[in-house]
DNA sequence: GCCTAATGCAAGCCTTTGCTCACATTATGA
DNA sequence: TCATAATGTGAGCAAAGGCTTGCATTAGGC
């Protein structure tokens, strides 16, 4: 096992607008590569260039190229917990099938900012140790469909909620591997899917 | 677009029995690498290494890298093609819920036989130039599913396919992250969901 | 204006790693 | 036995890339 811990915090945060700047520079480029080329073609020299900022100064607010991706997807998982948490004010107790539309749209919604980043990101992810902030926003979304599904007496609704996002994720990412763009119509196949796991009987 | 193509294919095919325990050996450390430590950890040395073979020789039968795990995929892909056939043969004719039952099973088996390497290669897999070998075995593999639906008058049978291939790939993936080692209950959570898709109305 | 802290710079160190090449050894067939 | 083809070897090349370090520049308060 060489599990070697690497730093996946930023160094210091940056007190002056001219270092805020070059951090969000940093993120862009990253993004922007990320995005084009995947995990891949990510090098902290590449980066660097394309923020037009020296490599030096990067690694004054990134102690490693893990740090900076781990930004990146602390980010993505702030907007998508933002907008679970919208979505399930908006459409509290309207109905099963109307607050799973709700959760649905709000997954799908980064797929459709950026489908090339979102999937290189989640990729990442996944290859990733796990950040204690990421961590907490992902228990927050899980509790937020557990609470939903609770609230309308579905049975055992941590493990549903377990399964209906894998469905939901798999769907997602099978789609977006295979090019479709119709995200209409994968938000109903991905509702079809998971009211028809919903109305299914445990056991056949 | 730096689609520079790399040599994916054995450099040439052993003639004596030392070459071919050579490519054997070479195959199985890489296997033994990815299972251990994912794809991050797989070098070229330290396959050759661990396989008691010199770099050289390696290189005598692939060109690549990439070449070695290409074929690792194609062996992996091979099996399941083949479960996928005898589960099809076998329960033919038995009813939709048979026959889905025994199509989850033989795509389980792969990830039983050896879940870490089966998740590591399907992440190499899409992160690789798919090869014409393997693209045909899962054509193969989808046109069989869809058969399968299309004999029972499912509606839109290659779409359908695909999502069910989709819940299953998804809902497999998230239970192996996560740890979980009930490979029956995963099964049954499989069914649940692909029979409750179809049974579910297109439309809510 | 001046001083300190903050910020910016980029040459290049150093490790990793894919891969070659020149040579050594072993099998095979006549 | 011997010639040839097949196979095996590993030092080390070359490129990539993460990251350091020593120095230059700028901002902001006094």
């Amino acid at each position: 096992m060489t599990s070697s811990t690497v730093p996946i915090h930023p160094r210091k945060t940056p007190r002056q607008s001219r270092s805020r700047a070059t951090c969000e520079a940093i993120l862009q480029a990253a993004a922007r590569i990320l995005e084009r080329g995947g995990g891949e073609s990510l090098t902290t020299n590449l980066v660097a260039e394309l923020a037009g900022v020296s490599i030096g100064s990067l690694y004054q607010y990134y102690p490693t190229k893990e740090a900076i991706l781990a930004e990146l997807i602390r980010q993505m998982r702030h907007e998508m917990h933002d907008d679970m948490v919208t979505a399930e004010r908006q459409s509290a107790g309207q109905g099963l099938e109307q607050e799973v539309d709700a959760l649905i749209s709000a997954t799908l919604r980064h797929h459709l900012r950026n489908p090339n980043l979102a999937k290189a990101l989640e990729h990442i992810e996944d290859q990733l140790p796990m950040d204690a902030e990421i961590a907490q926003l992902k228990q927050n979304m899980a509790k937020l469909v557990v609470g939903a599904l609770a609230r309308y007496g579905i049975n055992d609704p941590e493990a549903t909620a377990f399964d209906l996002v894998a469905i939901g994720h798999g769907m997602s990412h099978a789609a977006i591997a295979a090019g479709q763009k119709d995200f209409d119509d994968l938000h109903r196949r991905i509702r079809r899917a998971v009211l028809g796991y919903l109305r299914q009987a445990p056991d056949s």
